[in-house]
DNA sequence: CTTTAATCTTATCGTTGTTAAGATATTAAC
DNA sequence: GTTAATATCTTAACAACGATAAGATTAAAG
């Protein structure tokens, strides 16, 4: 908070709060720099002291989305003490996290879709699919199948808005059922 | 073509023809109707005579990709003989369409996605699915099964143009691999 | 206290989607 | 074939948008 009316203090943040908060009820398709600012409480041109363009403030609400992800991801795997439900448990976070946000996920993959190299989500789930079957499978086996179980769950992520295809009261149950009907070891 | 300069004659058609060109090549973010209307010659309102809105507009080019795609899928389930390969030919055609046009994925799936329900690709991949495989699987490893196919195979394209991932040289083969990594059939 | 840098406002620009009112050509009715 | 109705286009205008420049105000550094 600022003393006078003059300088915000905390625009930055406030800016990529509200952004997150307007992302999540209407999509990003609709949201303006301009009634962003307004609604800060600040002129149109403020948030141009902080962000070099729109696209530079979307992608600083991209990367905060990303992290709170993340979160989500190492959460799942710190909890789950069966390590051979590992997989099951980080798809289900993983579904349950734009499940609860299904904005987030167009938002998120539909511009400039993330190079997974460098992608933590990715690279975490990478690690978690070694550690799980990398004493079953030899290397190439591996390679492909982070990639087929990688897109499964995201594709999965994706179609969960769809009415009707996937039971929204029973989540973890209908994911583990999809999970469980692939097997990669073989 | 028109015999006089004040009616177009083929406006709709053109500005459909003239907006496919542009998203593949540049994406749907920057594509304005003003420019798309000066590029076929005429005013900036004539598109409205044509189409209700810019929302209705991409619609009609939604539209008319889908109907490429599915004659995609329709041929590759022809012109496969081997019937245990069907799924893997649909797989191949699936991806290779949106690596031949990777702009338009983002640009069918990010606005408004369709319903699976009644999405003509989801339905004949069911149908495939329930050909190739109906008679090993009871109906509840089916349902999951399908999804669980669809997901995959619709969250890889979304990943092909990630660089490295997988090797462009080698498409049909890669498919291939990843898509025989997993096995429903337990 | 003075200087420097960060942050904000005001004013303005070009671009966009969209609509209204009217002009022109095509089609249908007679 | 002339007229009436309809489809299609133009011109003009509006509000909203992203963005920038120039200058005001405050905070930070010395």
């Amino acid at each position: 908070m600022a003393k006078n009316s003059y300088h915000h203090g905390n625009l930055k943040n406030e800016l990529i709060e509200k952004g997150l908060e307007y992302i999540d009820r209407n999509g990003v398709e609709s949201l303006s720099m301009r009634k962003l600012a307004e609604s800060a409480g600040v002129s149109c041109a403020a948030p141009y002291s902080h962000f070099k363009n729109k696209q530079d403030f979307l992608k600083a609400i991209q990367d905060y989305i990303t992290e709170r992800f993340m979160d989500v991801l190492t959460a799942a795997a710190e909890y789950c003490r069966d390590r051979s439900r590992l997989l099951i448990e980080l798809g289900i976070s993983y579904v349950r996290f734009f499940y609860k946000n299904p904005l987030y996920y167009s938002f998120l993959f539909n511009r400039n879709f993330p190079d997974l190299e460098t992608y933590s989500p990715f690279l975490f789930f990478r690690e978690c699919v070694i550690m799980t079957l990398g004493k079953d499978l030899d290397e190439d086996k591996l390679r492909y199948g982070v990639i087929a179980l990688w897109s499964m769950v995201h594709g999965l992520a994706g179609l969960i808005t769809v009415e009707g295809l996937i039971d929204p009261e029973h989540i973890p149950e209908e994911i583990e059922k999809i999970l469980t009907t692939v097997d990669i070891r073989r």
